[in-house]
DNA sequence: GAGGGATGCGGCGTTTTGTCGCAGGGCGGC
DNA sequence: GCCGCCCTGCGACAAAACGCCGCATCCCTC
């Protein structure tokens, strides 16, 4: 796993940003943190190189992947990955075309994104042949609106159709929040 | 929407190859149809022009998207795009960094095909803002999962892990395959 | 024509969900 | 301080969905 010296991070969210900063720095790199648009563009002409960038995709009005060009404009070496909430295919397909070399799905910590970083997505390692059961993937998607509502129980229960009660008998039946072993 | 003059088309399934090969060839375009990795390999070498190619994804053992690198190198300008029972994103990242296009999944009918073929993806027009409804990725993953399975509700059931009772439920209350108006 | 597998459907007990309501906790403004 | 606002956790109860049985039917194959 390559660390990058120098990163830039795009991140509006600033408990989540400041958080992901320090989780980078930990393992060595020197990391430049904008929280919009605008800024990371100002930051990008002001730095003298970048080895890696993660951007986050959703920063309100502003879509994180308009970086992706004027970013590889500059710096065409630099390895791009974008973040994201609640990842599409067709946003996966788009990022891509642009030139970012992987997309990741929130929660994501300082390894996934190394990991995202350094791993040339290319080869099909791996990649699932089974489909996952719905009870898999109704737990994946409801973990992602809860942090991209910042854990917020009654906006994620409004955003994915059900009722607040609901989901909290859900979550209160799975108590870990990232790891999954069987289905 | 371009409809391409010559489109090689890698498909497994009887049935769905011929299908999509006459609704193909119905919009004015040559279809050259292979059923596996090896057989597309050798018309590739035979075909003196290609403008699209549209492949499956999932192929027994083998994996649709190891044409695209040597149908590119063939054949620079071909439009290709990918197609799969139940798309993951990490499989339209792998696919979209070796040259494909698009990356749709099933089921796809004509119009799919051709829109994807002609639209280019990188443009991040109407990409979801909100996450969809928790009923809605179900429904769309349920199909995907019936597609898969050519529409056997038994064994579709079985990889959802719910009761095929359940999914014959389930399927009489939304009559309607492909669309959905509200959630 | 016997066997295997897929389908559609009724019924019934169990589980889950929707929808109330209520108490408590943070938090900013008057 | 105190008030309203929003989020949270949870009890209760009816409605809906689900798991699980069984059975009749149909199709295909050997």
């Amino acid at each position: 796993m390559t660390v990058p010296a120098s990163l830039l991070l795009l991140e509006d969210d600033d408990i989540l940003g400041r958080q992901t900063q320090r989780a980078l720095a930990r393992h060595g790199c020197q990391v430049h943190w904008a929280t919009d648009l605008g800024a990371a563009r100002r930051l990008l002409a002001t730095l003298p190189a970048l080895d890696a960038a993660v951007l986050d995709q959703n920063l309100g009005a502003d879509n994180g992947l308009d970086l992706i060009t004027p970013l590889l404009a500059r710096f065409p070496e630099c390895r791009v990955i974008v973040l994201t909430g609640y990842g599409s295919i067709a946003a996966a397909v788009a990022a891509t075309r642009r030139g970012a070399r992987n997309y990741l799905t929130k929660p994501a910590d300082a390894n996934d994104i190394l990991d995202a970083l350094s791993r040339d997505p290319g080869d099909l390692e791996a990649l699932p042949d089974a489909p996952p059961s719905l009870q898999r993937l109704e737990w994946e998607h409801i973990q992602r609106v809860l942090d991209a509502h910042q854990g917020n129980i009654s906006r994620a229960a409004d955003a994915l159709g059900i009722h607040r009660r609901t989901l909290q008998r859900r979550l209160k039946k799975r108590p870990s929040p990232k790891h999954f072993e069987r289905d």
